[in-house]
DNA sequence: CAAATGACTGTGC
DNA sequence: GGCACAGCCATTT
């Protein structure tokens, strides 16, 4: 784990059903406005049998699904979980982005910024000082 | 430490 | 709209 994995997860769990963002959303919100592939990799890697991440509501900018799959998920898994939450998908794994783009308010970014386990990590670093 | 690997994205045909 | 292409950067090897 590190502190960009943690501030990713705590975002796609911030993600309301029925609704979607994409990886370069994400990556903006925990501060790597660049960092869009890194979000792909974390949820790559966060394959469980359990959904207990909401993971399917992240596709790409354009609105498509856009994962190759892992162990345990698709993209017609994907589609599956998004149509569920009453979502239209096209046979071309599309979304309507202008419609269920979800976008955090200010004062819920500003709260990322500064999580539980970047205090942590600081306090961590300066403790042995004393 | 250097090189490789992408569940990505913006730009320019 | 689609298709290359070039950046991008956390992680792995």
């Amino acid at each position: 784990m590190s502190l960009f994995s943690n501030r990713v997860i705590k975002v796609v769990n911030h993600i309301p059903y029925g609704q979607v963002v994409s990886y370069g959303q994400i990556a903006a919100y925990v501060g790597v406005p660049r960092g869009a592939r890194q979000v792909g990799w974390i949820l790559r890697s966060f394959d469980s049998a359990q959904d207990e991440l909401p993971w399917w509501r992240v596709i790409n900018n354009q609105g498509q699904i856009s994962i190759k799959g892992n162990l345990y998920h698709d993209a017609n898994s994907q589609r599956q979980h998004l149509r569920s939450e009453g979502i239209e998908v096209g046979e071309d794994y599309r979304v309507d982005m202008a419609k269920h783009r979800y976008l955090a308010p200010q004062n819920q970014l500003k709260s990322w910024v500064l999580d539980t386990y970047y205090v942590q990590m600081i306090w961590d670093k300066f403790k042995q000082r004393y």
